[in-house]
DNA sequence: GATGAATGAGATTTCATTCAT
DNA sequence: TATGAATGAAATCTCATTCAT
C-alpha cells in the first residue's frame, strides 16, 4: 500500500452530519483493527462495524489507504498540537524540557490507547515519505523550537537531539504497549 | 494475520538441497519485503523471486504467515546469540555493560541491514505472544544475567531495566532505519 | 470435505433479486453436477455457468460445502414435505402405506431427476451428522407417524420399520437412476 | 474422476514383495479414506501412511483413479465370488435362495466392514461404465443363474428379479452402514 | 527399484471497489 | 445520499505427477 493514491478525504465534512459519520468510520477502524488485525481489516468490516453500507464509507474516504491515513493523521495531529503548547515557562533546563516532553507525549498516549495500539499495527503498510511531508515536521519542528528555549545548554545539532529524545521515547512507548497486549509475559517490541 | 496458524516448518532440512532452498526462500523474502512493500508480499512473489515455484515454498513453510514468523525467528536468533556472548570482563560498569550492549545490538542490525528493515515491516502482523514465548524470554534473560554482573550498581527490578535499556534502543534503532530508508527527509518511526 | 464448516448460508436472500441468483446458482450446480461429475465441481465452474461472477456465489455460500449442502436440503425438504402429506385416508392397511410411501417417494424423484443423480454424485462427501440433524430425522418421523395410524399390523419397532422401507426404497431409486445414466449397459448402484 | 485413463497397474505383481507393497497400499487408502475422507484422500497421504514413497506408490498405480479402481475392483471380486458359490443344493426355493443370497452379501460386507465403508465414499466419483463392463456383469450373471435353478417359480425377466433383489439388498446394507458411521442417531443413506 | 524434492496448473476464497436502484 | 449486490483480479494453498539421484 505505498502507491501514490488520493488520499485526500473525498469531501469537505461541511456538514456536522458528515463529520459525525466520519468519526464513526475512524473509530469503528480501530477497533476492526485492534480486534481482527491488520489483514483482516477490510473496509466491508469497518462500514458494517460502523453501522452503514461501504458505500457510504467510500463516500467518504477514496480508498482503504485513505482511510488509514486518515487515522494516523488525526493521531498525529494531537501529538504535534500538544508538544506544540509544551509550557515555556521559566525555569526551562533540559532536564525540565524532557520531562515536559514525555508528560504531553504520554498524556496523548494514554489517552487514546486503544488508538495507539492499532496505529502501531498500521506502521508498516503507511507511505512514510508523505507522512513526513505531511505531519512528522511539524513535530519535529515543535521539539527543535523548544529545545532552542532551553536556558542551560546549547546544541551544535538540534534536530539531532529532538531525534534522539523522540525516538527512545516512542521505543519505550511502542514495548510498553506491546507488553500490554500480550500480556502473558513481559513483552519487547520488535527490535 | 494475528490467528493461530501451525508456524513450525513443514519439513526437517534433512538434505542438503532442501537447506539450500530454505535460505533461499528467506532471503528473497527480505528483497520482496524490502522492494515491495508488505501488501506486495506475496507467497508467489516470493516463489518467482526465489526461482523455485510456489509448491515448494509451501513444502517448507506451511502458511504465509511461518514464513514471516521464520524470517523474525532467524533475525532474533541472532540478536540473542549476540547478548549471550557480551563480554562480562571487568571493569563492568553500569555504563560499560550498557556501551557493550548497545554494540552488539548495532553490530547485528548493521550486519543485516536489509534483513532490519524488512522486518520492521512485518512488525505489526506477527503474533507477538508466540514470539514472547520462543524468543523473547531469551533476550530478556540475556540481558538481565549481564545486569546481575554489574559490579557499581544493584537494581530492585533487573527486568524493567532490561526492558528499558533494550526499548530505548529499540527506539532509537527503528528510527534511524526509518530515516536512512526515507531519506528524502528527516524521518520518524511511527510514534 | 467431512470437516465441520459453516454451512449456513451467507446472507438472507431479503430481496428478491438475491433469491434469484441463488436458485440460479442451485439450478448450475446440478447441471455442473451431472455434465462435470463431482471432481470437476468447482465453484468457478458454477459461477461461470450460473452466468454470475464467483464473488458472487461467495456472497451467498459461504463455501463450496455449504453449496453442497444446500442442494441436498433443498431436496430432503421435498420429501419430507412429500411424505409429511401422504393421504391418511382409510383403508390404511401396511400395503397400502407402502404402495402411498413409494408413490410419494417414485413423485418427488421423477419430478427431479437431474436433482437427483446430482445428488448421488454427492452422497459420499457431505457431513452426515449434520444432515440427520437437520432433515433425516424429519422424514423418520413423517413415516413412523404413517406407520402408527396402519390398522391391519401393529409393530414393536416403528423405527426399524420405517428405516427397512425408506432404505430399500432408496436402493431401488438408486440403482435404478445409475442404470438409466449408464445406459449403455445394466448397471447397478455401487453395492 | 470419469475420464478414460489408464486403469490397468503399471506392473504385474510377478514377485512376492510387489504384491505385499500393493496390498498394503490399498490397506491404506481405506484408512486413509475412513479417516480423512474423499477430498484429503491424496496420494502423497497414502503413501506415507502405507510407509512407502509416493514414487513407490506410482510404481504400482499410474495414476489415483487407477488406486480408487483397484480398490472397488478388489471389493466386487469377492462379493462376484461369493455369488459364484452359493450353495444350488435343494431344496431350492425363491425364498431359500433370497436367503442365501442375503447371507453371501452380508458377509462379505461384514467381513470387510472398512472397505466397505470406503467405498460408499468413492462410488460418487469412479467409471461406471468401465466397472459394470469388469465386474457388475459378473455379479448380474451369478444372480441369474442361480435364479434359475430356482423351483417354485418362473421369471419372464430374470434380470429385472436379479436387478430387485440386489438393489434392495445394497439399499438395506448402505443405510446400515451409513446409520454405523454416524451413531449419533438413526441414519439414513441418501436417498 | 525406491525416494522425495520440485513442479505448476488449478482450486478455493477474499476483498477493494463500483454502480444501479 | 445511502445502499448492498455484483464484480473479478489476485491471493493463498493443494496435490497429482515427474524425474534426478
Amino acid at each position: 500500500m505505498n502507491t501514490t493514491k488520493r488520499l485526500q478525504p473525498r469531501k469537505k465534512p461541511a456538514q456536522a452530519r458528515s463529520k459525525v459519520t466520519i468519526d464513526a468510520i475512524l473509530t469503528a477502524s480501530i477497533q476492526v483493527l485492534l480486534r481482527n488485525g491488520l489483514d483482516k481489516f477490510t473496509t466491508t468490516r469497518v462500514a458494517e462495524r460502523t453501522g452503514v453500507s461501504v458505500g457510504t464509507l467510500y463516500q467518504y474516504f477514496p480508498n482503504k489507504e485513505a482511510l488509514l491515513y486518515a487515522l494516523l493523521l488525526k493521531h498525529f495531529e494531537m501529538l504535534a498540537k500538544s508538544f506544540e503548547t509544551i509550557p515555556k515557562a521559566p525555569p526551562m533546563t533540559l532536564e525540565i524540557l524532557s520531562l515536559r516532553l514525555a508528560d504531553a507525549y504520554i498524556a496523548v498516549k494514554m489517552a487514546n490507547v486503544d488508538e495507539t495500539k492499532a496505529l502501531y499495527m498500521v506502521a508498516g503498510s503507511i507511505n512514510q515519505s508523505r507522512l513526513t511531508k505531511d505531519i512528522f515536521l511539524r513535530l519535529d519542528t515543535a521539539i527543535i523550537k523548544a529545545l532552542e528555549s532551553v536556558t542551560d545548554a546549547r546544541f551544535e545539532d538540534t534536530q539531532t537531539v529532538s531525534f534522539t529524545l523522540l525516538s527512545a521515547l516512542a521505543g519505550l512507548s511502542r514495548s510498553t504497549f506491546a507488553r500490554e497486549t500480550a500480556n502473558k509475559s513481559r513483552n519487547l517490541a520488535l527490535n
